[in-house]
DNA sequence: CAGGTC
DNA sequence: ACTGG
């Protein structure tokens, strides 16, 4: 494959949905403008649109193609994963509405990060919180077509920032939270390389070891960065949903709707959990 | 109250 | 608990 060049590289992306891949809220710094998704990945500033089965995307450094697929996960058999979690009528429909939402390969520390920071927060509120944190802290600006997107802080940046200064961002009550395990998981040289290798069971525990990390920030981080598609978080949303399609007004609790999720769907649970967060929303703000 | 956690 | 869409 050619490697990128400046100007506008175009790949093939079959059986892809950009749209709802970047408003599914598995991933928080994506904007978009005038038809165009703005964001980062391995802290080139990107600009990208789909036409048809092909995206066309710009950066502000060379990237390989192979990257952006890898990104973007379109290289797992997306047609396979549906099929497997295409048990009920719910869940079908979910997938017929939301067909080409491909689960992101995030970067983990920026993951860990910014999910501790949306612990009992509101969605706008977080955004501009991480932007804020990444604005003070970020190591670099990145510049494409005159916007400037400022990286995402490194852990060891986050670990030595003094309180004041992340609180002034307004990260409240969570600061401890980033420090202490911003410096615990720096401090391990391949942490999250060793999380990879341990099962689903073994990597969440390790995870929700960790401060201001507890089952629902776990399953994100398992599932948006680690590839352990098996996670199936359970947030505000998914707990209406699962109730109201699957539990029927019966009291459920947070834990029994994820472990719903795991046995009722599987081997992709992470995927269905997705479907159904786009699906319970769009029923909400429609 | 809000993508929970301690 | 922080804090503001």
């Amino acid at each position: 494959m050619a490697p990128s060049r400046p100007g506008v590289n175009s790949i093939k992306a079959e059986d892809f949905d950009l749209n709802a891949t970047l408003s599914c809220g598995q991933v928080f710094r994506w904007r978009i403008h005038d038809g165009r998704w703005y964001g980062l990945i391995d802290n080139a500033a990107i600009r990208i649109r789909q036409i048809g089965k092909r995206i066309e995307y710009s950066s502000s450094r060379p990237i390989e193609p192979e990257r952006i697929r890898g990104y973007f996960n379109l290289g797992v058999d997306l047609d396979g994963i549906l099929k497997s979690i295409d048990k009920d009528k719910h869940i079908h429909k979910a997938i017929s509405g939301f067909r080409g939402l491909r689960i992101i390969r995030q970067e983990p520390a920026e993951c860990l990060i910014s999910y501790i920071l949306s612990s009992n927060n509101n969605i706008p509120r977080i955004n501009t919180l991480i932007e804020r944190m990444s604005a003070c802290f970020g190591e670099r600006n990145e510049k494409l077509n005159g916007v400037s997107f400022h990286t995402f802080p490194t852990l060891k940046r986050l670990s030595s920032e003094c309180e004041d200064g992340l609180k002034a961002c307004g990260a409240g009550f969570r600061v401890p939270y980033v420090k202490e395990t911003a410096r615990k998981v720096s401090s391990e040289k391949g942490f999250f390389d060793r999380l990879k290798g341990l099962g689903y069971e073994a990597a969440k525990e390790s995870l929700i070891g960790l401060k201001g990390v507890g089952d629902k920030i776990a399953d994100c981080v398992l599932l948006f960065s680690l590839g352990k598609n098996e996670a199936f978080p359970v947030d505000v949303w998914i707990k209406r949903a699962v109730d109201e399609f699957y539990f029927k007004g019966k009291k459920s609790t947070l834990r029994d709707c994820a472990s719903f999720g795991r046995e009722h769907f599987g081997e992709y649970a992470g995927y269905a959990q997705e479907y159904l967060y786009c699906y319970i929303r769009s029923q909400k703000f429609q």
